[in-house]
DNA sequence: AAATCTATAGACCGGTCGGTCTAGTGTGGT
DNA sequence: ACCACACTAGACCGACCGGTCTATAGATTT
């Protein structure tokens, strides 16, 4: 038998990719189920609530991962427009090499479920203000004036998950680059 | 029996709206045919690809109406930072007054379907392209020196598109009316 | 070694999915 | 009057949906 909890964290894994590539009701279950390998009934062990469980923690998965990373690739940044470029090469080089499959991993699931299902719509507020607070603390960092930080971090989030949105759908990351190099102009 | 093309037409909104308000795959088409009150076989005369061309032609007639509505408010204002306000007024009406239900009527559909279908992606591409097209054209009427039209029209774009999705996460406005603020700060 | 608990395993369920098919109905042309 | 044609109407299909259930295997405790 395999160790505790290696299937959980398997199973939620597997579903976050999915769920970020395909979004919510574009992802079955049993497509989880076969890519985890995993059988139906260790699903409904590890996550009694379904696929609503499911998909709230791997939102929370997806947006702790993705967080760090950005934090990481943020902070090794010598200053603001630096910090930007970084940014945008880190998301622009994931569109890439998934063949635009994967933007952000939370964007899809949210716009589907934040008026249908509480649970999901409050684990992805919970990863944007995260990402929002480490923007934050990057800002303050760079020397931004402590009351344009607040609002300039609602920015920079907001035409980042525009612009991958957009990168998407016209399957050219030139907009991300074009957003934070503005971005950048800024600070 | 109905007049020519009065069912295509009711199908059409009745799908429309309900793309914009639960996605792809979370509209059926069994929901379509009940609100709107058609059989299935007027559904397959009409549109006899199927739910991909139901999705497509959905998304080019909210991108028109949206986008016509859009260019009214926004010629309709003296300058650049009043024709932003208006903007974000008008979305943001829209959010409050169907309680965080319907965004960006193309939004939710492109994340889903972007890397799925290549004909659905290519209608929601054009809906974002005629969006910026005129507001290439405000920005210029507002005096934005020519050269920076094209990537500030971008940004305004992203960012609008990013602070609706966040709004709707959010069950709050504010972050539209903060991201139209600063872009006004910006001409 | 017996008992207990955690987790696996997958058959099974009713319901809904997108899509097809055949039959019929109202309308305009001739 | 008749015929085409445009459109309506909904029964029907196999596939798949999320979810439940019972049985069992492996580890852990006593």
């Amino acid at each position: 038998m395999a160790p505790r909890g290696e299937t959980r964290e398997r199973v939620l894994r597997t579903a976050a990719e999915l769920f970020q590539r395909q979004g919510y009701h574009g992802t079955g279950l049993n497509q989880v189920l076969a890519e985890s390998g995993a059988p139906k009934g260790s699903l409904y062990f590890h996550f009694p609530e379904g696929k609503e469980q499911l998909a709230s923690e791997s939102v929370a998965l997806s947006g702790r991962t993705v967080g760090d990373a950005l934090a990481e690739v943020v902070l090794a940044a010598p200053d603001g427009p630096a910090g930007l470029a970084a940014l945008g090469d880190y998301f622009a080089r994931n569109l890439l090499e998934s063949d635009f499959g994967k933007g952000c991993p939370v964007a899809t699931v949210a716009l589907e479920t934040a008026a249908e299902s509480e649970t999901i719509r409050a684990a992805c507020d919970t990863a944007y203000g995260e990402w929002l607070g480490g923007l934050r603390v990057a800002l303050l960092g760079w020397g931004v004036p402590e009351e344009r930080v607040g609002p300039l971090a609602t920015l920079v989030l907001s035409s980042l998950q525009g612009a991958l949105m957009l990168a998407r759908v016209q399957r050219d990351v030139s907009v991300v680059h074009q957003v934070t190099r503005q971005l950048a102009g800024l600070l």
